[in-house]
DNA sequence: TGATGAACATACTACCGGGTATGTTGTCAA
DNA sequence: TTGACAACATACCCGGTAGTATGTTCATCA
């Protein structure tokens, strides 16, 4: 498989064809989004598409699939942060909403993804190649679960109920999905802002004592 | 239109209508639910739908306008309420969760119009009646974005930037048609408890000076 | 150099779902 | 009593889309 100057290889057709599904998903949703869609916004025909993935609902599963890699492993080297919890977790809420608006349309078909599993709207075979996927997901929900669960412990955080603060939490971090746009003229800066204030809210929304802040 | 007992007005049946495509639209979304799912819930067919609304836009569309009608009726008698900023606040925050716990299928369908809108996927016609609906959504959005601006200027919030603030609220507001799901036996009480927790959250995410909780 | 297969494009099929056209039943008013 | 209309049900049409079957091109390798 000897490539030329300026050519690509599969891996990179593949990845093409992931950016374009997972921008149309973001666009119109999966439901709206026809293959021709996603052919038509990369310049070529169903037939390419279905040459790499077997089904609309394979090709949407590995844009979800990598959604949740990319997010895994981003926090991946926090994860035994040393240090108070709180800490801990501001690290991986920062990167966690950063990560949101570098790569929203794949975060958003995730997002798709676990409506579409809760919704049971997957045929039966789809529906445990989703069960897979979401477990990774939900083992990544756990970790931010069980750290802010540990800096309550640790009087750095006060809330009543963990599984309704968790929600709430994740709901906050996951928002810049559904609102953020970029502006043009906008800096990596300007980004960090809109993070912090995210974080920030969350922090403040998940009852942090004065002086951990 | 005399009605014996037990007998029920073409209103009702209109509602009824309403309250079913609601629930399909909750269970499996706007695009995926078919004309012939929401008369099945009804135990009936096409033909009974199509007598009373022209379309299927039409007919989410007066979904859409129902779930905006409710939580606009339900926080007008708190817009002039006497007293600090935040006390309000706390008042239409409290009431708005409520009633999105109470009216769930109904607003999950005003958000789901919402992305629709945003994202373009309606015809150029609908897109007007869209639009009409969604001044009443925008103009409601502002009375809370209102409030906060006040609570700030009054020195009992603290957030950066308004918009973003904002949009954080709304997303911690209306999170629980997301994750809030009925559990037997519970009672009312148990429902104020999600939802005084939920203020809690947003009350703290926007930097709430403390002593005025 | 011819054969083989990858990487697509093109042409086609099958089906589902929105919408319509047409029946059917009950009610009310004259 | 009957005609008219509301309130549906039934039967049908048709456009769009997932999926398939079949070309076509080009690189690689025996």
């Amino acid at each position: 498989m000897a490539l030329s100057v300026g050519e690509l290889g599969v891996e990179d057709s593949r990845a093409d064809i992931l950016r374009a599904a997972a921008a149309c998903f973001l666009e119109r949703g999966y439901a709206v989004t026809s293959i021709d869609d996603v052919a038509r916004a990369l310049g070529a025909t169903k037939g390419r598409i279905y040459h790499h993935f077997p089904s609309k609902a394979d090709l949407f599963a590995e844009v979800f699939r990598t959604g949740i890699d990319m997010i895994y492993a981003a926090i991946a080297p926090c994860r035994d942060m040393p240090g108070p919890a709180v800490e801990r977790w501001k690290k991986m809420a920062t990167i966690h909403v950063r990560l949101m608006i570098d790569t929203k349309s794949f975060q958003r078909a995730v997002w798709e993804g676990v409506e579409m599993h809760l919704r049971g709207s997957t045929t039966p075979q789809q529906r445990d190649v989703f069960g897979k996927l979401l477990e990774d997901r939900t083992k990544y929900g756990n970790i931010f679960r069980e750290t802010i669960a540990e800096a309550q412990r640790e009087g750095a955080m006060r809330f009543a109920n963990l599984s309704i603060a968790n929600q709430l939490m994740f709901m906050t971090l996951n928002s810049p999905i559904f609102w953020y746009t970029p502006r043009d003229g906008e800096t990596s800066e300007d980004i960090d802002r809109i993070v912090e204030q995210v974080v920030a809210y969350a922090l403040g929304g998940l009852g942090a004592t004065e002086g951990t802040v």
